[in-house]
RNA sequence: GCCGCUAUGGCGGAAUUGGUAGACGCGCUGGAUUCAAAAUCCAGUUCCUCCGGGAGUGUGGGUUCGAUUCCCACUGGCGGUACCA
């Protein structure tokens, strides 16, 4: 029995594959349990550290759930459609399936390296076409369904026409793009083609002209969640705001329900208040203003109704129809300018400048309640999204509206006392209403309600409720996706694509590439062109892959339905989801939405998809970089050299082969980045130094790698060192360093298969769960890694003794192994359920010291440690349980029980206080009662020594915990 | 600005309902072994100290016999979001 990890890891990988060890049960006996990871986006630079340490957390989860006798569904497949595959794709010329397929592939062994238990037989991969029918089928069912609110659930488009062709939009309470009154006659009378139309008022998927976000870059739309800082999240180009005929999915209408169910599931409170926000439902109140002159009226949405008395003016958002009809000639002009600026600034404008701009369109509102006469401005600060695009502006309660005011000379009245409330500011709903008529006096929360009774018995309004949650645009003009299901008929009508000729497969095309605003798929003009009609060629954004996955899992090859009923009905729900905290909003939101759309059909049981979800946190790496300076030589002459971060201009330096001067600086020297591999991490004088020796710069004159390269047109721009020495004799160069996310671009990527090789998997695993709680930001650093390799060493040694055999004896254990034993069980029993992995390496680590003193090499002590440590080190656990003569894989071995009655103790060391200050030690009987306690810790003499010439106040005795003893 | 998270030795981090702060590991120091080195093993390692002790969990207050833990007010770091009416 050797200490190879290599041979060992090898081994057992080859074992489990062979064995299918890790295939899910069929058998439904059992209680289920669902461990779930996020699945990857196959890119073409594989793994790094940081992807494994959610994998191997949950890894271990589910090899002890496994073991404690649960039923694990624990399977792992990719996110393989999308923009980036696409993108490269057209830079290299390689379609994405071919390169979607060896990257996949690459996937897969970098996770068989790291030992993890995927059932890989359920596999999934969005862009495979036994996939993404059902993709397309979960589509066109949101397409084929209506959101009726009263019964709060998703319901056929058939219930809607029969109901419309019956009593019209009358009764109807329906989540729509807008408002419609349509009588049943009308209805009834209506064409194919018309009756369409007004469908799409109320699908949940459905076709409109909308503002979106259009990335010129790219050539297509993108998502909200696309987009960051007027930026394309992919690629960084800019992203412009622009009308187009896009599909949508009504995300809006299931607002409320998405909030509510945050209430049920166990999420980080961090993630839920983004989801809050993301959502961000707001209270308030509709009110319909009348326009002097116009037939029309201008509805506001307010969370301030009780303010309505403080209004002096309202502004609409630019972009809105109305202003055109409200606009006076004499206002035209500074109309038409002001439009001109709003239409020349960029997203990115807006965001950076911040300034109060508006115009006047000459046109007056009235105030419902007391018939002020309102000026209307359009100004940019009002949305044109939120709300209905239009507000009463309240200046003394509002600070956007209080800043136009004093801009544009408008009248400010004060509405609300808030001199009771010194800290509250205008954005909190405190204080007294003043100068408002009926609503004098009342405290605001009280106001508000008021104002709306009133607003409604006027018949003027009603009371609203409000979402900054757009419906989600739900269109690509791209090519490398699922095409939408959608066939338009010789009247322009669109007609789902029925479920037995789907999937519809992407047609083969040499030629991908986005020209602007139209899809690359117009362009195959065979496959567009049906009997039927014209195929719908925009296609579908990842996240409609991604968001019902996991559902596919439970019965991945099922060919008639996306699930079977059997199947869910078993597997419910995840139990646990471990992914990165950048998909917090996007991807659980809207997979939260179509569990629930799907719940309405009753195609799952439960109302959640996920139950608990754990972020795992990010591991940086260092950024680190050379320095390039000027030498200044006597003769005047500047040689650029490679220099040390920490030396200053002006230090005189003699460097070989150019010889003697002083370093100085200018804008062509600086910082270069430099990667990772070439960098050799260093602790000198308690403090972590980054060095680039010479060797390495060797290293990388010779290698073939990427990294070399890159790094070779780097040092190009100096061919002088001015080394330094270490202690060895080695010249070097101190470099600086940052920390920052693990990328390629960034050339700080740390492959996890290197430090498999070199410490086996096993380690590697324990590492990555040693480094700290698993959900927070931490750097990666292989200073600590040859602790957890000595640590498994010993462990190892527990069992092997001279010559490599098995030591191990029959002996019956003492007392004390058997405590140490059970108080391993406890503790790392307890906190895998915790998810502290952390602190179970620890556990094993004391456990294994404490083993090592009393020289215990006993199959009774050790033979438990061998399943107890399977989750976190699964290959040296498989070769120790084989070697103890251990039947099956111990990854199906029993979880050890923990007995209480070998964690008593017979005494306890309590701590001995006075005013709280700990002075000493004392070890009672662990049964002993306050008094005993109080009794033993008075009689002891050093006790008495502190207790010299002091009056004992007070004596506080908890049992097992302390004792404190209060003197004066 | 708002929301969330977070702050403990030279470093990563541990500490049950408030009860011995610094477990475990790294690093460092000394020793053993070795011709030597690596590896391994043993001991020490929060800081200050006149060796009696004293201080100490971002800062300032509070509650308590007792606070890393609870409360109030700040400060720094990380993440999200932003003219949302």
């Amino acid at each position: 029995m050797k200490f190879d990890v290599q041979a060992i890891d090898k081994k057992w990988q080859h074992y489990w594959k062979e064995h299918k060890t890790y295939a899910t049960p069929t058998d439904q006996t059992k209680p289920k349990f669902y461990v779930l990871d996020m699945f990857p986006y196959p890119s073409g630079s594989g793994l790094h550290v940081g992807h494994p340490l959610g994998y191997i957390g949950s890894d271990i989860v589910a090899r002890f759930k496994r073991q404690r006798g649960f039923n694990v569904l624990h399977p792992m497949g990719f996110d393989a459609f999308g923009l980036p595959a696409e993108q490269y794709a057209i830079d290299t010329g390689v379609h994405p399936s071919e390169s979607t397929a060896v990257n996949t592939t690459r996937y897969r062994e970098q996770m068989d390296t790291l030992g993890l238990s995927f059932d890989w037989d359920r596999s999934v991969n969005t862009s495979d076409p036994k996939y993404f029918k059902w993709t397309q089928w979960i589509i066109g069912q949101v397409f084929d369904h209506w959101y009726d609110r009263d019964a709060d659930r998703a319901r056929p488009i058939a219930e809607l026409v029969e109901q419309l062709k019956q009593r019209g939009t009358d009764g109807l309470n329906a989540a729509e793009t807008e408002s419609l009154d349509v009588s049943a006659e009308d209805f009834r009378a209506m064409n194919e083609k018309e009756r369409s139309d007004l469908l799409m008022n109320y699908r949940l998927a459905f076709r409109s002209v909308s503002y979106v976000n259009w990335c010129e870059a790219l050539g297509t739309v993108l998502a909200n969640d696309e987009v960051k800082d007027g930026r394309s999240e992919r690629g960084n180009h800019p992203v412009e705001q622009r009308p187009m005929l896009q599909w949508s999915l009504r995300i809006t209408a299931y607002a409320e329900r998405l909030l509510a169910g945050l209430q049920e599931v166990d999420y980080s409170e961090g993630l839920k208040a983004q989801q809050v926000n993301w959502i961000g439902k707001s209270t308030g109140a509709l009110v319909h203003f009348d326009i002097e002159g116009h037939d029309h009226q201008l509805d506001i949405f307010t969370t301030r109704p009780d303010t309505i008395f403080g209004a002096t003016f309202m502004v609409i958002a630019p972009e809105l129809e109305l202003v055109d009809q409200l606009t006076t000639p004499e206002q035209r002009q500074e109309i038409d300018d002001y439009l001109a600026y709003v239409g020349r600034r960029s997203e990115l404008d807006r965001m950076s400048e911040n300034k109060v701009t508006g115009a006047f369109t000459g046109a007056y509102a009235t105030n419902p309640l007391n018939g002020q006469r309102l000026p209307i401005y359009i100004a940019e600060y009002v949305l044109k999204d939120y709300g209905t695009g239009a507000i009463m502006a309240v200046p003394s309660d509002d600070d956007r509206d209080k800043r136009f005011a004093e801009k544009f000379g408008i009248e400010i009245i004060d509405v609300v006392d808030k001199s009771n409330y010194p800290g509250a500011t205008l954005k909190d709903k405190l204080g007294i209403l003043i100068n408002s008529d009926f609503l004098n006096g009342m405290e605001v929360p009280e106001a508000i309600l008021a104002a709306t009774e009133r607003i409604e018995a006027l018949g003027r309004g009603k009371a609203q409720v409000n979402y900054r949650i757009r419906d989600l645009v739900f269109s690509r003009q791209r090519y490398w996706g699922e095409p939408w299901p959608i066939i338009y008929d010789e009247h322009d009508v669109p007609r789902l694509v029925p479920v037995e000729d789907l999937p519809v497969t992407l047609p083969e095309m040499e030629d991908f590439r986005a020209v602007s605003g139209v899809s690359p798929l117009e362009r195959a003009q065979e496959w567009v062109n049906t009997p039927l009609g014209r195929r719908e060629t925009d296609t579908m954004p990842a996240t409609a892959g991604s968001n019902w996955y996991y559902l596919r899992y439970m019965d991945p090859h099922n060919d008639g339905a996306f699930v079977g009923a059997e199947a869910v009905d078993y597997w419910k729900d995840v139990d646990l989801y471990v992914g990165g905290a950048e998909h917090a909003v996007s991807h659980i939101l809207y997979s939260r939405l179509i569990h629930k759309f799907l719940y309405d059909l009753g195609r799952v049981p439960t109302s959640e998809p996920y139950k608990k979800l754990l972020n795992q946190g990010m591991i940086g790496g260092p950024i680190s970089y050379i320095h390039l300076g000027l030498l200044l030589t006597q003769d005047g002459q500047r040689h650029p050299i490679w220099v040390s971060s920490d030396v200053a201009e002006g230090t005189p330096l003699t460097v070989d082969g150019v010889g003697s001067g002083h370093l100085v600086l200018d804008e062509s020297t600086g910082q270069r980045l430099t990667p990772l591999r070439f960098v050799t991490e260093t602790s000198v004088n308690n403090e972590t130094s980054f060095r680039l020796y010479h060797h390495s710069v060797e290293e990388a004159q010779r290698m073939e790698h990427q990294d070399a390269a890159y790094f070779r047109t780097i040092l190009q721009q100096a061919n002088a060192f001015a080394w330094k020495t270490d202690r060895e004799g080695k010249a070097y160069l101190e470099l600086s360093v940052e920390q920052g996310k693990m990328s390629k671009r960034k050339y700080n990527a740390v492959n996890p298969d290197d430090i498999c090789a070199r410490y086996g998997a096993d380690c590697f695993r324990m590492y990555e769960m040693f480094l700290g709680p698993i959900d927070q930001a931490k750097p990666w650093s292989v200073s600590g890694i040859d602790g957890v390799f000595r640590f498994l060493r010993r462990y190892w040694n527990l069992f092997v003794g001279e010559g490599d055999r098995l030591s191990v004896t029959d002996e019956e254990p003492s007392r004390e192994e058997l405590k140490v034993l059970h108080t391993l069980i406890k503790k790392v029993t307890e906190d895998i359920d915790k998810l502290s992995f952390n602190t179970c390496v620890s556990a094993f680590m004391v456990a294994t010291n404490e083993l090592i003193k009393l020289k215990c090499g006993k199959r009774k002590v050790l033979e438990p440690t061998v399943r107890l440590i399977a989750p976190f080190a699964p290959h040296l656990a498989e070769e120790l349980h084989q070697a103890l003569g251990g039947s099956n894989s111990v990854h199906h071995a029993d979880w050890p029980e923990v007995v209480e009655e070998y964690l008593k103790e017979d005494t306890f060391t309590y701590p001995i206080a006075f005013n709280g200050k700990t002075r000493l030690t004392l070890d009672i009987s662990a049964d002993a009662t306050k008094q005993d306690v109080e009794d033993a810790a008075r009689a002891d003499t050093q006790v008495q020594g502190y207790l010299e010439g002091k009056t004992v106040r007070k004596v506080i005795v908890v049992p097992r915990r302390m004792v404190n003893f209060v003197v004066g």
